[in-house]
DNA sequence: AAAAAAATCAGGGATTACCCTGATTAGACA
DNA sequence: TGTCTAATCAGGGTAATCCCTGATTTTTTT
């Protein structure tokens, strides 16, 4: 009897993965979250198996809760659920105990099929994400990446671009010149390929670098 | 007996919904699809009672597809799925002749009575919508709104700016001069309560108002 | 028909962002 | 120990945004 729990903001997600996989008689839906703390207060009561994990939560990320709920729960596996298909993440994901990612495009079929394999102690990703992956791994430098790594500081940098502060109030902020903020604009610029901050933000939103709902 | 279809971009919620309400033995699913043009080509022929019909889809959105939906089929109950929870979104939905509205964070009961309601030739909308729609059709003027409405040249300039064109540019997209563009935007920065572009962007993403998955 | 809301445009100024070139320093890595 | 990357800073200029005041016309609502 595979134990099974479900973390997402929609309830309407959580229902329907619930009812789909109802049907089969060797699973049992012990738990159903909304959020990060909803999930932490009560999955210890409820030891599911398997618990699939909504990224964008209202709360916290799903990457900064892996790391507890493995804590409270050593034995659990994390599937993680999630549009994003930027292979940074996964790699965070799975870095932080996640056992599997899925996207939200995935099949039922699929969904089965990556419940038994992060039970039967296999990692399991989709297998778009997985090619991606590999080319990433290996040498693959594509001249246009899919995504281009960005550093600690200019990840400040957007993240305070992000909140609406100028270039002097960064500055002030980080305790840099604002030469320098310039600077780590101009390279995250062209690093994602905007023509502005507004790109800058839209782009960051997309990949779910920056918080959002 | 119900027939009912289904059309969202995201697979897992099609055959979470579908799996939902299999249960139920006086509903049939006759359809699945995953944008606006499988919906055209394929409603008539299912011959659906009830479409669940989500707003944000790949090549159209929902609003525009709703009178064409309906020339196909005029007896056809069109239940509106979305996260956006502004009233003037619902309005326009139930003006271009959809029955209801849902929020996608919606329970399983309401879905159904939702169903029930609109086939029953009632119009069905959530409570939590409702009150606010009544609030605000009487004066109830509250000084910090939800969510200020914004004209449909204030949604086309915002678009514009999401898309990092420069005034000038937006101004030639929309033959307009560069000060009337300014203005627009400025009514936005006040609307949105935000300090710069930037800020625009970023709550317009998170209410989803400009194009996201 | 009157009132309200939306859309249009302008002048002019202050601030900020954008973009180039060029450079130094500290830490990581091999 | 040399190479690389990250982080730091500057000068100097162009372009764009931001902000104010003030106004007319068109459309929608009442």
């Amino acid at each position: 009897m595979i134990r099974l729990a479900i973390t997402d903001d929609h309830s309407l997600i959580r229902s329907g993965i619930a009812a789909m996989l109802e049907e089969m008689p060797e699973l049992l839906i012990v738990g159903s979250y909304a959020n990060a703390s909803e999930t932490l207060e009560n999955i210890k009561k409820d030891a599911p198996d398997v618990l699939l994990l909504d990224i964008n939560l209202p709360d916290t990320n799903g990457i900064e809760l892996c790391k507890p709920l493995i804590r409270l729960l050593p034995d659990l596996k994390i599937l993680a659920l999630s549009n994003h298909e930027d292979t940074s993440f996964v790699k965070k994901m799975l870095a932080q105990g996640a056992h599997g990612y899925l996207l939200k495009n995935t099949h039922r079929l699929e969904l089965i099929t990556a419940m038994k394999a992060v039970l039967a102690g296999e990692d399991f990703l989709q297998p778009q994400l997985k090619s991606k992956m590999l080319d990433q791994l290996m040498g693959k430098k594509t001249r246009d990446p899919f995504f281009p790594k960005l550093t600690r500081r200019e990840l400040e940098v957007l993240s305070a671009i992000a909140q609406e502060l100028t270039t002097q109030e960064i500055a002030d902020k980080l305790f840099i010149s604002t030469k320098t903020v310039e600077t780590h604009r101009m390279n995250l610029l062209s690093k994602l390929g905007a023509k502005n901050s507004v790109g800058l933000i839209r782009i960051a939103m997309e990949k779910g670098l920056i918080g959002e709902g």
